[in-house]
DNA sequence: CGTGAACTTGACTAAGTTCAATAGAAGTGG
DNA sequence: CCACTTCTATTGAACTTAGTCAAGTTCACG
């Protein structure tokens, strides 16, 4: 099964390719390497922090695919209370739908690049190049990996165990990995509520949790943002439920 | 975007179509209506209550479409903690994987009937027909669409909550819908420890919400695997976070 | 019937939440 | 550069929800 890469052009680049611009002067963002660089016709979009790009139940007329920053998927209760399901970077995607609306909002961390695709030519491109609904669903795949985990997380891990795991997800290495090299530094894009909300905690406890594991000496933080993982064995003991 | 819709024929039947049969005389267990009722070249399974037929980290060689019957995903930890990442009934189907192993397992939760694909005839099937993989897509994206929102029960949802979601779920009618007719039925083909294992609770907390419920008035309970949505509208705010 | 498994109930415990106050960091304007 | 505001993060104490442990029930099946 042949592989579809998309690479990633960082913007402003090349303001003229694009053939449509919303917020800033467009940019290729992406390119379909296998498809002998065939432009992915699509729209650069700068989105600033904590501003939404996806609202919940409005029509999924788009898909987004990440340049640079960080954006959260989410999804709300009534009174307010809020789940983040998932946090995409640079190279993700965001917004496939099959369905008419989407079904959660997304919005950004911190200033971010996205590459915005309708979906009419979304599904043209697919149509055109098979070699990106092979990509879709091998993304899609692992979503759905990415997303059990999290269930796993959410329903059975303490607190402790869970901040560990964030942690180790975020330094890049996932359960199945070897834990990543003592002193790696984490740096928290998000701010706490959202770290929380990912969770399935309150900021307090996040709080709490954090200095607990800097008192066990499993972890340092020179900035409230930014975490040294002294001891990743250890953490990687927690996350797997044997700590 | 054409539709592939995959029939289902109830086993056993036809017992000589199938090329190959592991547990049971074989039959065709389903067929591509789009592209003139080709058969899907599968092996028909019976797995009896309780038999484990895809084990979390074993090499990933096969793709099950659920012919009858109702199978449990899940993943668990080192010390026995379990968490239940969905329930797959007729229609459904388990084991799409990118990776090279399951990121899963999967048990039989009553006598249920499998159709299997190993993944090299999964894989030329998909590029036989295009179809196919678009069947392929949507449904990994409706699956991301319930994880997330079990992730919303997981994380932030009442015990009242995730149980009267579950009721909701099992009726057939998403958070979207209006609700069921009261008076629906809805039979628990799972035991209670599978559902507090689905919504991160224990049994007893499981067994003392559905009381609850019955207190309020909301169901009731002829037989322990029977609930009676006695008022649906309320079962569908308290789902919702407004109860 | 009798035995075992599934389910329910009760009393107590604990993990994490809530509410409230404090401390720190980051900007803003004089 | 420093006072002042503001936002974010941390800490503390009381509380609550769900978990734990230990009996009971109920029901299905031999």
């Amino acid at each position: 099964m042949n592989t579809l890469r998309i690479r990633l052009v960082p913007p402003p680049h090349n303001p003229a390719a694009c053939d449509a611009c919303a917020v800033r002067p467009a940019s290729i963002c992406a390119v379909l390497e296998d498809e002998g660089l065939e432009r992915l016709a699509a729209v650069s979009v700068l989105v600033p922090e904590g501003h939404e790009f996806i609202t919940e139940s409005e029509p999924a007329e788009a898909f987004f695919v990440i340049t640079s920053g960080t954006a959260k998927l989410f999804k709300m209760l009534a009174d307010g209370r809020r789940q983040i399901t998932g946090f995409a970077q640079a190279g993700g995607f965001v917004g496939l739908a099959v369905q008419e609306t989407y079904g959660f909002s997304a919005e950004a961390v911190e200033e971010t690049y996205l590459c915005r695709v309708s979906r009419g030519r979304l599904r043209r491109l697919v149509n055109t190049f098979p070699a990106v609904k092979q990509y879709l669903l091998q993304q899609a795949a692992s979503e759905l990996v990415a997303a059990q985990e999290q269930m796993l997380l959410l329903g059975r891990k303490t607190a402790h165990e869970r901040l560990a795991s964030f942690l180790l997800a975020l330094a890049g290495r996932g359960r199945l990995h070897e834990p990543p090299p003592a002193g790696t530094e984490v740096r928290l894009a998000m701010a706490r509520d959202d770290v929380a909300d990912y969770l399935g905690l309150t900021v307090e406890t996040v709080s709490r949790t954090l200095k607990s594991l800097r008192l066990a000496g499993y972890v340092t933080m020179p900035l409230p943002s930014l975490i040294v993982l002294v001891d990743p064995g250890a953490l990687r003991r927690l996350a797997a439920g044997q700590g």
